[in-house]
DNA sequence: ATGCCTCAGCTCCTGAGA
């Protein structure tokens, strides 16, 4: 099976180019970030003509996720349990024997604002209920746009963006907790070429410079990381005329579809 | 440069993204 996280920046511009992906990238799972459209403007029918079921949760202007899937989706659950949120940024459902969290992590903005404690509480309520759901299910992959580099080389510039949004210790102290409940990140479970980043600023030619982080990310869980058998980031669809700021994570998986 | 680009919306400016 193929997994994959896309922050499309807009469902409305990026539709085109997200079907045209699925054609050359017929995954089987894609989790989107930022549709940034509410609920009855979904379009699930343009998926449905690919073969893809889909789930969504939207709202006006920000956010937004959804979930599709070539095999049906199940025990779908829309934001995190038990924490008060009016900002649609998780989709989860049971696809075969795999449980799939797809999220939208906030950004924070920066240390010290309101925003930034904001996010520290939802990284901590998505922690507890993580926990929760990989009781429930040993076979589980938690993707999507995290808004937190690991370490240094997931930043173009270390030194310069030290302790900024993104960069901050405490928001990897909560990314290394994640890891801690028995998940890995299926990016460096492999060799990968150096610089290798999921986001560009769409400023001062950022993404012709490589001046990018890597911020998408797909952790898989203890019983899958045996089964892991490839992770990349898709620069294609950055190259595109009018692209996303953020490129495609594609995991590949030996599970049965 | 509290700048640079892109998107949505109570749209010709502003807030937010990262």
């Amino acid at each position: 099976m193929k997994f994959a996280t896309w922050n499309v920046n807009s469902l409305t511009v990026r539709l085109p180019q997200v079907l045209a992906w699925l054609q050359s990238n017929p995954v089987d799972v894609l989790v989107l970030q930022e549709t940034k459209t509410t609920d009855d403007k979904f379009p699930a029918d343009a998926f449905s003509a690919l073969g893809y079921q889909a789930q969504w949760f939207g709202q006006k202007t920000y956010n937004g996720v959804a979930l599709l899937s070539r095999a049906s989706a199940t025990d779908v659950i829309k934001n995190i349990p038990d924490f008060a949120d009016d900002m649609a940024r998780v989709i989860c459902a049971t696809v075969g024997s795999t449980r799939v969290i797809g999220a939208y992590f906030p950004n924070g903005q920066a240390p010290g604002s309101d925003k930034f404690e904001y996010k520290m509480e939802w990284l901590k309520s998505l922690r507890a209920w993580v926990k929760k759901e990989l009781e429930l299910h040993p076979q589980l992959v938690l993707m999507g746009d995290y808004n937190i580099t690991f370490d240094d080389s997931d930043v173009w510039d270390p030194e310069g963006l030290r302790d900024q949004i993104h960069c901050t210790e405490e928001e990897r102290y909560h990314l290394r907790a994640l890891i801690a409940l028995g998940l890995h990140d299926s990016y460096r479970l492999f060799e990968q070429a150096p610089k290798a980043y999921s986001w560009w600023d769409y400023r001062d030619f950022a993404f012709r410079r490589n001046r990018g982080l890597r911020i998408d990310h797909i952790l898989i869980s203890n019983a899958l990381k045996p089964l892991a058998r490839a992770c990349h980031i898709d620069l294609a669809p950055r190259k595109n005329e009018r692209p996303s700021d953020h490129a495609p994570v594609v995991l590949e998986i030996e599970i049965a579809a």
